[in-house]
RNA sequence: GCCCCCAUCGUCUAGCGGCCUAGGACGUGGCCCUCUCAAGGCCAAGACGGGGGUUCGAGUCCCCCUGGGGGCACCA
C-alpha cells in the first residue's frame, strides 16, 4: 500500500476553481466534498486560484466564485481575501516556485528539454493515428545529461518534459474508486513548463499541492487520468503522495452527460427565461451574462433559493446518509461525510428535487426572516421603495404569513403577492371566466354593500359573512369567491381569499371590485388573449 | 484507435450472499381536503442492461459483452 495521508497530521484540503466569472453547479459539488470531509476531520480547506492559463485568465472573474462560496456558507481558511502561511494563493503569483521546482528535476535527471519542434510532435502524431498506436512521445532529450540538460534548458528557451520512467506500474488505492492501475509504457513524457516559463496544470498543481501540505486530494473523476502523472511528479519531486478521492461528475439533468461548463446557454430554456424576465431581467441582459443559468451557483441565488437548501441538495447528490434522510441538518452531514457512501456513478443534477427540498427549508423559517429575504425582491419589482418603514414591513409581515407554504422562494413572493402593491392586473381568460358572466356582476355589486358594513374586517368574520350571503342570493360561495378573487388580485392563485381582503383592507378592497366592475361595462383591449 | 472509470425505478439513492415479493425520496398519475394555487393525507404505476460462471442460494462475488462517461495538448 501507498501511503495514504498521515493520520498525525491535519487534514488538508483544496479547491483550485479557474476564474471563470461563476461558479459551476458541479466544481461547487466537489467544492462542498472537500469542505465537509475537512469539517468532519477539523482540518483546513484551502482555495487555491488556478490562473496560470493567461487566456483564461481575468482577475475580476475571480468575485463570482468568491461570493457564490460565502453565500453558501463554504468558507475556506486558506486562500485569497484571508490569506494564510502559504500565500500567495493565486499560481500566477507562483511562477518561481515552479521553475525551482522544475530546475530541480532537471538536476535531479527527471526532467529534460524537449528538443522537438511543433511540427516534428505533429508528424509523429499524425504516424502513430495513422499506424492506429497510441500516441506516446518521449523526447530524445531524455538521454541528455542532467549537467547538458540544464545548460540546454537554460539557454534556448525549450519547453521541459519530465522524463516518465519505463516499464513501471503505477498503482492508486483511491478513496473512492478503490485500486486503479496504470503502466507507465503507455504515459508519454509531458510537457510539464512551457518554453515561456510557465507550469502546465499537471505541474503546478502537484508543487502547490506539496507546498501547501495537502493531505487528500479530492477532486472530479475526470482528473483521474491526471492522476497517474501527477503521481510520478509526486515521485520525482521527492514527496509522499497525498490520498486522493475522485468523486463521480455531475451529469445534465435527465441525461448522461457531463453538466459541461462549455454550452451552458442552453439550459435557458424558455422556463428559465420567463422566470428571470419576472425578476425584471431583459432578454438583453439575460443573454449576455453567462453566469445566469441554472448550471451556476448565481442563478439559484438570484431566484431567491435558500443557500442552505443547495447545500443539502448537493450534499445529497451522490454522497447518502442513509437509505431514507432527504432533509439532512449541515451539522449532521459533517459528522457522517465519509467517502464510503460517495456513489461511484454519476449522478445527474435534478432541478425538481432542489425546488422540493428549496421548499422544505423555506417552511424552517420564520415570518420575520422570510420577511427579510423577500424584500429585495419587492424593491427590485419596484413595489416597494427603501427604506421600508414599519406600516409596510407589517403589510409584508401579513402578506407572508397568507402565502405559507405557497413560498418555496423568495422570488415567488412576486407570483403570490405583487397585486397587494399594485392594481391588479387583470388575467383576460380568468376575468371572463368569473367575472364578466351572467349575473356576477350584480352580485359583486349587492356584495360591495355588504363588504361596507362587515365588521371587524378579519379573515374569519369575512368568510362567515361572505357564505351567509351566498345563502340568502342562493349562489354557490365558490363562484363569488372566485370572482371577489379576480377582481381584487387579477388572477387565479394565492393565498385564501379572506387574508386577501383583509390585507387589502376595506376601502381597498370595494375598491378594486368596482375597478373590475368598471371594466366589466367598458371592456379594455389590452393586447392580451 | 488506445488508456481509465462507471452501470438498481425517468431522476437521486438504500442494498456490502439468505432480512428483497428490491426499500425511501423527487417527479408523474389518481383520489381526498378545498375558494384558487401551494401544502398535507391516501393510493398507484415505475428499476437490478445482457450472457456466462462461483455458491445450497446473487441486485450483491468473478469473467465476457453491451451501453454510458472521462482522458490521451506548450487546456484546466
Amino acid at each position: 500500500m501507498r501511503l495514504q495521508g498521515n493520520a498525525t497530521m491535519s487534514v488538508r484540503t483544496r479547491f483550485a476553481p479557474s476564474p471563470t466569472g461563476y461558479l459551476h453547479i458541479g466544481g461547487v459539488r466537489t467544492a462542498l466534498f472537500n469542505w465537509l470531509f475537512t469539517r468532519r476531520h477539523g482540518g483546513q480547506f484551502i482555495l487555491r486560484i488556478d490562473d496560470t492559463d493567461v487566456e483564461r485568465n481575468r482577475p475580476e472573474a475571480l468575485r463570482p466564485i468568491l461570493d457564490g462560496f460565502r453565500w453558501l456558507g463554504i468558507m475556506w481558511d486558506e486562500g485569497p481575501e484571508v490569506g494564510g502561511p502559504h500565500a500567495p494563493y493565486f499560481q500566477s503569483q507562483r511562477l518561481p516556485l515552479y521553475q525551482e521546482a522544475a530546475r530541480k528535476l532537471v538536476l535531479a535527471g527527471q526532467a529534460y528539454p524537449c528538443l522537438a519542434t511543433k511540427e516534428e510532435l505533429e508528424t509523429e502524431r499524425r504516424a502513430a493515428e495513422l499506424a492506429k498506436r497510441p500516441y506516446i512521445h518521449r523526447g530524445k532529450g531524455r538521454n541528455l545529461s542532467p549537467e547538458e540538460a540544464l545548460q540546454l534548458w537554460q539557454e534556448k528557451q525549450l519547453p521541459l518534459r519530465l522524463k516518465v520512467p519505463l516499464g513501471r506500474k503505477i498503482v492508486l488505492d483511491d478513496l473512492i474508486r478503490k485500486r486503479v492501475e496504470w503502466e507507465t509504457d503507455l504515459l508519454g513524457d509531458p510537457v510539464i513548463l512551457r518554453s515561456d516559463g510557465t507550469p502546465l496544470y499537471n505541474f503546478a498543481t502537484v508543487v502547490d499541492d506539496i507546498a501547501m501540505k495537502i493531505t487528500h486530494v479530492i477532486r472530479a473523476a475526470e482528473h483521474l487520468s491526471n492522476t497517474p502523472l501527477q503521481i510520478l511528479i509526486f515521485e520525482a519531486l521527492g514527496a509522499s503522495l497525498p490520498a486522493f478521492a475522485h468523486v463521480p461528475v455531475v451529469n445534465e439533468p435527465g441525461s448522461k452527460k457531463k453538466l459541461s461548463k462549455r454550452d451552458m446557454k442552453k439550459f435557458v430554456t424558455p422556463e428559465v427565461r420567463a422566470k428571470l424576465r419576472a425578476l425584471g431581467y431583459t432578454d438583453a441582459e439575460i443573454d449576455s451574462r453567462d453566469d445566469l443559468n441554472p448550471a451556476t451557483v448565481a442563478y439559484y441565488q438570484e431566484l431567491g433559493y435558500l443557500p442552505q437548501a443547495l447545500v443539502n441538495y448537493l450534499g445529497r447528490l451522490g454522497w447518502s446518509l442513509d437509505g431514507y434522510s432527504e432533509i439532512i441538518p449541515l451539522e449532521t452531514m459533517i459528522a457522517h461525510f465519509s467517502f464510503e457512501r460517495v456513489n461511484d456513478a454519476p449522478a445527474s443534477f435534478d432541478p425538481d428535487k432542489l425546488y422540493w427540498m428549496a421548499g422544505e427549508y423555506m417552511r424552517q423559517l420564520s415570518v420575520e426572516e422570510k420577511v427579510w429575504g423577500v424584500v429585495p425582491y419587492l424593491v427590485r419589482a419596484k413595489l416597494i421603495t427603501e427604506p421600508v418603514d414599519e406600516a409596510t414591513r407589517h403589510k409584508i409581515r401579513r402578506i407572508v404569513e397568507a402565502c405559507g407554504d405557497r413560498l418555496k422562494l423568495f422570488s415567488d413572493i412576486l407570483t403570490y403577492g405583487a397585486f397587494f402593491f399594485r392594481d391588479p392586473e387583470y388575467d383576460e381568460s380568468a376575468f371572463a371566466k368569473r367575472v364578466a358572466k351572467q349575473g356576477i356582476p350584480e352580485l359583486l355589486e349587492r356584495f360591495i354593500s355588504v363588504l361596507e358594513r362587515t365588521e371587524p374586517f378579519a379573515p374569519e368574520n369575512l368568510e362567515t359573512v361572505l357564505r351567509e350571503f351566498c345563502d340568502r342570493e342562493n349562489v354557490k360561495a365558490a363562484d363569488l369567491i372566485h370572482a371577489v378573487r379576480v377582481s381584487t388580485t387579477g388572477i387565479t392563485v394565492g393565498p385564501g381569499l379572506f387574508d386577501i381582503l383583509a390585507i387589502l383592507g376595506r376601502e381597498e378592497s370595494i375598491r378594486r371590485i368596482r375597478l373590475a366592475l368598471a371594466r366589466v361595462q367598458t371592456p379594455v383591449q389590452t393586447g392580451r388573449n
